[in-house]
DNA sequence: GTTGCTGATAATGTATACAAAAATGGCCAT
DNA sequence: ATGGCCATTTTTGTATACATTATCAGCAAC
């Protein structure tokens, strides 16, 4: 399965979502630069849809900040600066480690069952002679949806989406080398058994270290570029 | 000025404005009970507009979890049970405990000034023979929005703007004694010190301190009806 | 040369018509 | 009587035409 994470490979099921995972790809690959204007019946053309579905995507794309308003109500494609990203990484340090102190409360057996079962999973690309990247990064994103899911707050997955960033983890794992893969795996390891023992801080903390550990890593790849 | 904070009086810009404040009156003020399908042509014949505006207006609802989705892809008027507040009030009390935390570092003389300006009419609103409910609200909303902006966080304050709830704070307020409202008021008077000495763990701690006493006071009005 | 206006142009905002999908209700078979 | 299936109806999704608003070029006045 190629790698095609960032891509708008995938026929999602409305032409609004279509066009939101196609303007969402075209910025994160770089092909519409920060600043460069978001203009609906462009889009539509390339998308192939009617302004309509674009308008919504453009819509979450903009609650997302992919996109900022312009003073004439024009949407163009947002700067991120350094500054930004650490600041979506201490949000997610925040509100990640509030959802793994939630799901230590709230687990069920089956859902520490689906996490042993995922980071094993984890374990296995990370140890292959030559590691599986795309596949840590499926199953990475799946090991913090199930927490997700497990927290079982509704509020919490709905601002954690608009903040995932996925291609940023992206970007950061491909230079990772083995170690750093596997102390995530390890670091996913004492969070199932904060889970386990049912211990809210112990599964803050170890959150909380993940993400901004992640966040360094991410800093460390941007200024040795 | 009479108090129409949850109304939707105020004539906003555009259409869309204008659908989704009616549409959020309407929930608030209980006109459309949780569970109520929320659909788009009755809603633009209320609001007198077309279903284009009122889509807009939903799909914000839907993000900010006023409205939730059925599986047959209709909305309905969600149903916020008391977990659902708490755990509001909780998000709040970590993001602008955060937003806080980095107002410390960055608040201007000038913001300070405002903030302490805004403070000082909210105690004048407080110590009225009849203490001026709507003021205190509108004064307190503005200052809360003083230091979101001088925490210099797009991402908090658009993630915060979906979780103020103003309703809430308001639907306690109206219960508060004069005691409670003096006691907010000097709350803030420890985060503007907290400010002035440019002390994050302070204006953190206290902020939090501060959301989580509403919490506990809108508990206490619950239980006590 | 610069400032401010004004009209042309191009973008977003809104309304409406049409398409697709889902819910409802009745009918038939069992 | 009940359960499943199909047609009708309702509702949302999409396309497009029209209205409104912002931008920008050009020109005039200073």
């Amino acid at each position: 399965m190629p790698d095609n994470a960032t891509s708008a490979s995938n026929a999602a099921s409305s032409a609004a979502d279509r066009a939101y995972a196609e303007i969402r790809g075209l910025i994160l690959a770089g092909d519409a630069s920060p600043g460069t204007p978001l203009r609906e019946e462009a889009l539509a053309d390339i998308v192939g849809v009617s302004r309509t579905p674009v308008r919504d995507a453009l819509r979450r794309l903009e609650v997302e900040l992919y996109a900022v308003r312009t003073l004439g109500r024009r949407l163009v494609v947002a700067d991120w600066d350094s500054d930004d990203v650490a600041e979506i990484f201490a949000l997610r340090a925040m509100l990640e480690g509030h959802a793994a102190a939630r799901a230590a409360r709230r687990a069920t057996q089956a859902q520490l069952a689906e996490l042993r079962h995922c980071n094993a999973a984890i374990e296995v690309a990370v140890a292959l002679p030559q590691p599986d990247i795309a596949r840590f990064l499926a199953e990475n994103r799946r090991f913090h949806d199930i927490i997700l899911s497990a927290s079982a707050s509704a509020r919490l997955s709905t601002i954690l989406a608009g903040l995932v960033e996925q291609p940023i983890v992206r970007r950061t794992a491909t230079r990772y080398d083995r170690a750093d893969l596997a102390r995530s795996a390890h670091e996913h390891g004492q969070l199932i058994q904060a889970f386990a023992a049912h211990d809210e801080d112990w599964a803050r903390a170890v959150m909380t270290a993940h993400i901004r550990r992640a966040l360094h890593a991410f800093q460390d790849v941007i200024s040795s570029k």
